[in-house]
DNA sequence: GCTTGTGAAACGTTTCACAGCA
DNA sequence: TGCTGTGAAACGTTTCACAAGC
């Protein structure tokens, strides 16, 4: 950024630099969920300011990593102060698109579905799960999680709630064999993203992103890691 | 790897190829593991070769990827042919060290450790839990888990425990606020990888792998993928 | 003093393109 | 022909190092 007659002073609206994904690296987005969990964590401990070296620090990256990686998105420090916590974190927010909330569902009411509906914890980061599915005829009109429940309704109505309660993101929490005919149902009915917990890859339009959470993944890469240590430790 | 009077058959025991982590790029290492679940996929449809650009396209990789992926750990492939299937998980498998079976442990009866115990699949992967703690006096001494369940132990016994199952891996389902202190009696109970659910980040001895699973950091890049997409859409 | 923001250098990863082989 | 394995080129990310500001 040359001569670009840069305001001194952080201007009062959004986005005059650039809140584009756009060439963005995407470690870097990656990251900013962590600086926002660390900063949410700093906020309530009564931190008030924090530096580039210490965010860095507790989260195991440089300094100038973090500087980057926030610089992507506009002038956020102080030279000399740091980065003020409580202003960082309505940056990152509102980068990250969670100054609003984002109504979300789940399909699967089965032991990971029924512990994800009883997992406080979303709200605070603007999450609000607001309708349950599964198509086990058994499990439909009966009630899951924390008091009063929420109602599990049969796939087929997954069109009608997900457009009368504007949900933006699935949560497919079903056995690998029908992840994928599953999630073909959450685009047909107009969910913007999914988050799958089956272990298999699906197959989606290019416009609906997806996470997919593995738990054997994780573990074999843990198992990888600790092999390669023992391997190492014997040398 | 030129010259190496490649044998045609598997050999009977493993490395004559560098099993070693050293130099291999983690993104490849990541991936193995997205191959081998592929893989076990194609095996159980009856599959029996695959190529690489065929593995890759179900991925979204490209065709050189895999096979560089691959390469770093030796010679599987057959020219002309492609991978073998059976052959190739095998091989993952053995790299991995998930060959043998991790014994597993779950800090946390909570509604999510409680879904944890009553998944299986771990099984097949390798991942055995044995043993379930938790720090709630209440919960201590009851069964959690499928039938006929596992007995829910104080923390102060996991050292014993982890000594006398041989436990190599723990699993970490409680609050964020008591993650570190749990990540501390894990590695001081001589746990040598941690799986961690708390989205919190953890301070622990370097030669501790940790890989931490934060539901919130995932719907969050989600809705910055989705909050991205709807921006690029207006232009 | 300390800290940010940022070009440029260093490093790491992916893709290309092709020799070699079935 | 089809496919792997692999150096080399292309690309992307991180780190360095320092000017500018508090």
């Amino acid at each position: 950024m040359p001569a670009d007659e840069t305001p001194d002073q952080v201007p009062a609206s959004l986005p005059p630099p650039a809140n584009r994904a756009e060439s963005v690296p995407e470690p870097a987005v990656r990251r900013l969920s962590l600086y926002l969990r660390e900063l949410e964590a700093l906020l309530a401990a009564g931190r008030e300011t924090i530096s580039s070296k210490q965010l860095g620090e507790v989260l195991g990256l440089t300094d100038a990593q973090v500087r980057k990686d926030l610089a992507y998105f506009g002038q956020f420090g102080h030279p000399g102060i740091g980065y003020r916590v409580d202003e960082l974190i309505a940056r990152l927010r509102s980068i990250l698109g969670t100054d609003r909330t984002w109504n979300v569902l789940v399909v699967g009411a089965g032991h990971l579905g029924s512990a994800l509906l009883n997992y406080r914890g979303f709200g605070k980061k603007g999450f609000q799960v607001v309708a349950v599915f599964d198509n086990d005829p058994a499990k439909i009109g009966s009630r899951v999680g924390p008091e009063p429940g929420f109602e599990i309704y049969p796939l087929e109505r997954m069109a009608e709630v997900v457009a009368q309660s504007d949900i933006q993101i699935g949560v497919l929490a079903v056995p690998a064999a029908v992840a994928q005919a599953t999630a073909n149902a959450l685009v047909a009915a107009g969910v913007k993203a999914i988050l799958n917990f089956a272990p298999a890859s699906l197959n989606v339009p290019e416009n609906v992103p997806v996470a997919t959470v593995d738990l054997a993944v994780h573990l074999e890469q843990l198992a990888f890691r600790v092999s390669a240590d023992q391997v190492d430790a014997s040398k």
